[in-house]
DNA sequence: TTGTAAGCGTTATCAC
DNA sequence: GTGATAACGCTTACAA
């Protein structure tokens, strides 16, 4: 090694340490640090170390964007949260951050890096240009709120995207969900072997999933059962909360409850409590996710569980054969009931 | 505009459209499509137009990371979140959502993009290498977990942070918080103005911001107040139950409460309730975050609100400062107690 | 196994 | 106002 090779450091210009300077170091070219950090075979075991012990040194990281702007693919996946669902007072279940945890384990696995997709984007046309401006690869939206009209708008363009929640009969994209369906049924079941005859359901329909969970009540209801629903403005406690008061001073109060979320079903609980309705004395009730204050809640709610474990890693996967050009095919993830006191 | 120009588009050699051929279309060179794109001064009407028009009609974005690779920053912002805390059955409390929220739509308003950091970043030389790498130009924690040690050692590189946590005292980097200490005081002056003798602690004095609740309540505990700690082993609603039902079978019932978080403050009402302990018959209690659910629990819980809404945007602002090499001061945010039935 | 050369698509610099 | 030209730091041919 000749002295001058520390003077012609291009850190010494007063910029940061490049490949060609770490390619001098070790007596190599260029292409051959890149061989060695990026891990490929082929590069003999000498060259090899000298590289890995001048980048070492040196505190050498690869350019990500310089990488990026190479490569065709930008090893990025865009998350989309619904925020809006969440924020100004109303309750965040803490299934949405747990699916959020899998998916992020899930594609740091697959060395993919986790952009939060920004607010701003809403229309299919500004989530096309985040990929033709190469900022994702594709998206993994998780809850679909009210998003189906994008869905669908996504669906005919060439953006590849991956939706929690789920499949709709005809649906042109891929999503992937617990099966909301079975879990209304199972509600159902239970209701009946509870002798329940005048159910509620409480949550909004607009919002695919939750419908699927009440198409799945009513297909459990044998005749004689009637089936009210309730629906409530926001994902929130409050608000279902005050529904649930309202509902109960001007119709029959039902026999069995079937909520949305388990949240939902605490604020039902609490509401119906303060009318002299108690649970499981005068009415059964069925929440959903299992989240872990259900067990522990008085009384300990029967709830839907959803396997978010799974859901992140799956969802990835799908993802990453949409972005491989590859078809994915829609997929329900079990779900089962969890008894409990309600 | 001549029939060539279709031809010559670099999409119809199966690439993408290029800022290249936008300029042949527009009839102008790339310097000036970039500078109509980026928004800068100096462009004439008939050449802005004609670029504008042009872009539009071919679905031109700009290469995000062909232009990340020509500037300084990355306009890149890494987001921690603390996962290991809300995984595995440990509860996720609404409010770190939320702050996730604010800080995302801080960023956006910014143009900034949100990385959601690696889980497998974990030491000081990690996460300055991402920075090396031009993955991000900084990083905001949200949520300081069991990280202190990380921060000092974080600190003592260049690498710009922000944390969302308590300031200790010495701290040598920037962290916007609550008061946590006002949020213990309020606690102990509400127990105090109801007459309570015996004092009961409940959190993990193992994290900074929950220590700073403890302190505080204990500066406003006068002489004759005895003050005891239950740490409970995770930020988890069942292990504070299970806690605090092992607590009361083995120590004299305490006649005031201070719980980390509102979920750990059901618990502790649903554990003691099953003990015959009553709240607010029995005990005083404050719980922390002030939740949407707190409001409606029965009973109603008293609690410590942090400005979430605030949050995002000083968190931001202060890295911000710290990123253009500005010195940025630690902050305090105010807490107030919300007073209910407990 | 290794090196040379040629871009990837943008923006900065400097002329005009 | 506008345009030619040269980087930015890497990877992918292709050649040796």
């Amino acid at each position: 090694m000749k002295p001058e090779d520390g003077a012609t450091l291009s850190s010494a210009r007063g910029k940061s340490v490049t490949m060609g300077d770490i390619a001098r170091l070790a007596n190599v070219s260029k292409p051959t640090v890149s061989r060695v950090l990026s891990g490929s075979a082929g590069v003999s075991e000498g060259a090899r170390s000298r590289v890995i012990a001048a980048a070492r040194e040196h505190g050498y990281a690869v350019n990500l964007q310089a990488r990026k702007l190479r490569s065709a693919r930008t090893n990025t996946v865009a998350v989309v949260l619904d925020f809006g669902s969440h924020r100004a007072g109303r309750i965040a279940d803490p299934f949405v951050f747990e699916l959020l945890a899998g998916v992020s384990e899930a594609l740091s696995v697959r060395d993919q890096d986790v952009l939060l997709s920004p607010p701003t984007l809403v229309t299919a046309t500004a989530h096309a240009d985040l990929i033709r401006a190469r900022g994702a690869d594709g998206f993994v939206f998780l809850g679909q709120g009210d998003r189906a009209a994008l869905f669908v708008d996504l669906a005919r363009t060439s953006v590849p995207f991956v939706v929690w929640g789920a499949a709709d009969a005809g649906a042109r994209y891929c999503a992937v969900g617990s099966d909301n369906r079975l879990g209304g049924q199972l509600a159902g079941e239970h209701f009946l072997k509870r002798g329940a005859k005048r159910w509620l359901f409480v949550g909004d329909i607009a919002h695919i999933e939750i419908r699927m969970r009440f198409e799945g009540l009513r297909d459990a209801a044998s005749s004689g059962i009637e089936i009210d629903r309730l629906a409530v403005e926001h994902l929130a406690y409050p608000s279902t909360h005050a529904s649930a008061a309202a509902y109960l001073a001007e119709h029959a109060p039902p026999d069995a409850v079937f909520a949305f979320s388990d949240t939902a079903a605490m604020a039902v609980i609490a509401a119906f409590r303060e009318a002299g309705h108690l649970c499981p004395r005068d009415y059964a009730l069925v929440g959903y996710n299992d989240i872990p204050p259900a067990a522990h809640f008085t009384p300990a709610i029967t709830t839907i569980e959803q396997p978010t474990h799974l859901a992140g890693a799956i969802l990835v996967e799908k993802l990453m054969q949409r972005i491989e050009g590859a078809r994915a095919t829609s997929a329900m993830l079990p779900t089962r009931l969890v008894l409990r006191d309600t």
